[in-house]
DNA sequence: AAGACAAAAAATGAATGCAAAATGGTTCTC
DNA sequence: GAGAACCATTTTGCATTCATTTTTTGTCTT
């Protein structure tokens, strides 16, 4: 019964022939590696569930060597862990591994801010501004999602501004690494805090004109850190079972 | 003359019998991708080399599926890169490259001082002053490699004082992608550079007393930054060819 | 003699096969 | 009847094998 492939040819996402025009990768295990990436931070996978290589081998429609290799890879961004001859399982995120994300993440943007005011135009400033006012039009419809969609813009913005595609690479990779929190935690805000966010929104432009690269950091990090605090906070009433996910001695 | 790497049958460290206990890895392609990752970050290929699976598979005595899947994660961590269907290469990092890395660095270690003034206990900041005099000794008998190893544990503390193990990782990891470059430009500093390091040290050890996040936190962004330069200087003295690698359009 | 084309050789990418470990279910013992 | 032990099945880890692609080498033409 080596039936390999009963029913291959069912995609995770409908099959890439067009290839989107974002990123393509010619190698099988890298588009594997887009795909389960993508596949696991959407959450089709329960936290802590187990990533049966077979089945997604089928589920795929290839052989485990390049799977295996994607997995590699899932399980050195932090995605998902790999224990010893017991396969691979959906990284679960306990509390403190999401206030350290999300500090890094601070500490991440922060830097930068601080390195877009050194090289900033004018007219990215400008452009950010006309993000902030498009924001502002959502927060005062309580358009929620759309208020995400342009904060995360003006966020990637001032990433973009850095000039500095290390840092925007590993800032992608973080954001990655929380998105499946971020599904279930985006609309954490309470009212109080999202008035609160529009005022550090406009402070952050404030020092982002004048170039004030210190002051833009501390404002950018203590943004994040309220951030942090609100989805923490959310999280922890939304869910009892908080795991204690073995700490990765490293 | 392919042969850029030592014969076949010599295991590129001692076959790790013993298992030192720093940490240890029970599958193979795990104890590959430790010993890989030295191997590369130590400089034993030149930049840009080619990294022969073949040839490193006689080499570690094993076969290639799990140094692929090794040199997969070796790619991912930007220590190497994967060419398609023409094998992995030493990642060549361009001045930029290594401007960036920097830059990436110092906002890591900008983000350890803040959070460090948030939890570190009096005893660490002692630890610390005891390494910082130390290394004052050091560099008063101009001794480099002990200044620079006291130094790097000085970093280290403050790090590890920011109880943020994802940082701590974060770290560790591009650390490693500049592990290559400080082999050879660890001295790179000269008097007055030094002098300029001990005082910025100073600096450091008295904002961590006094808990000031904020200004520790542009303080040690301003010391790598300096430190960043040295480096870039001393390289661009040193070599003429500053290979313009493709930066990875993430 | 230099360049171009073609075939051989080598290397890479992926699939398959095999041994060891883990999971699950059943049976045996107390 | 409950718990431990044993065996079958599944799953994982690695080696081996097969198919392409690339690189090299040799020959031929101009």
């Amino acid at each position: 019964m080596k039936s390999t492939i009963p029913e291959a040819g069912v995609p995770i996402t409908p099959p890439a022939a067009g290839n989107g025009g974002d990123r393509q990768e010619a190698s099988l295990h890298g588009e594997i590696l887009l795909r389960l990436r993508d596949y696991v931070a959407e959450g089709n996978i329960p936290e802590g569930g187990r990533v049966p290589e077979r089945q997604l081998c089928e589920m795929l429609g290839i052989s485990r060597t390049p799977l295996r290799e994607a997995l590699k890879v899932l399980a050195a961004e932090g995605l998902i862990e790999l224990l010893p001859n017991r396969g691979a399982r959906v990284r679960q995120l306990s509390q403190r591994d999401l206030e350290e994300l999300f500090d890094v993440m601070a500490g991440l943007e922060s830097l930068a801010g601080r390195l877009a005011c050194e090289a900033i135009t004018d007219e990215e400033i400008s452009a950010i501004e006309r993000l902030h006012y498009e924001m502002y039009g959502h927060y005062l419809h309580r358009d929620m999602p759309s208020y995400f969609q342009i904060n995360q813009q003006i966020h990637e913005s001032i990433v973009a501004a850095a000039r500095n595609e290390t840092l925007k690479t590993t800032y992608a990779n973080f954001a990655g690494r929380i998105r499946r929190v971020r599904y279930s935690a985006n609309f954490a805000r309470k009212r109080q805090r999202w008035a609160e966010a529009m005022r550090e929104h406009e402070a952050i432009l404030d020092a982002l004109r004048r170039r004030a690269a210190s002051e833009l950091s501390d404002i950018l990090f203590q943004h994040l850190r309220n951030k942090r605090s609100a989805a923490i906070e959310h999280l922890a009433e939304g869910q009892d079972t908080r795991p204690e996910t073995t700490s990765q001695g490293g």
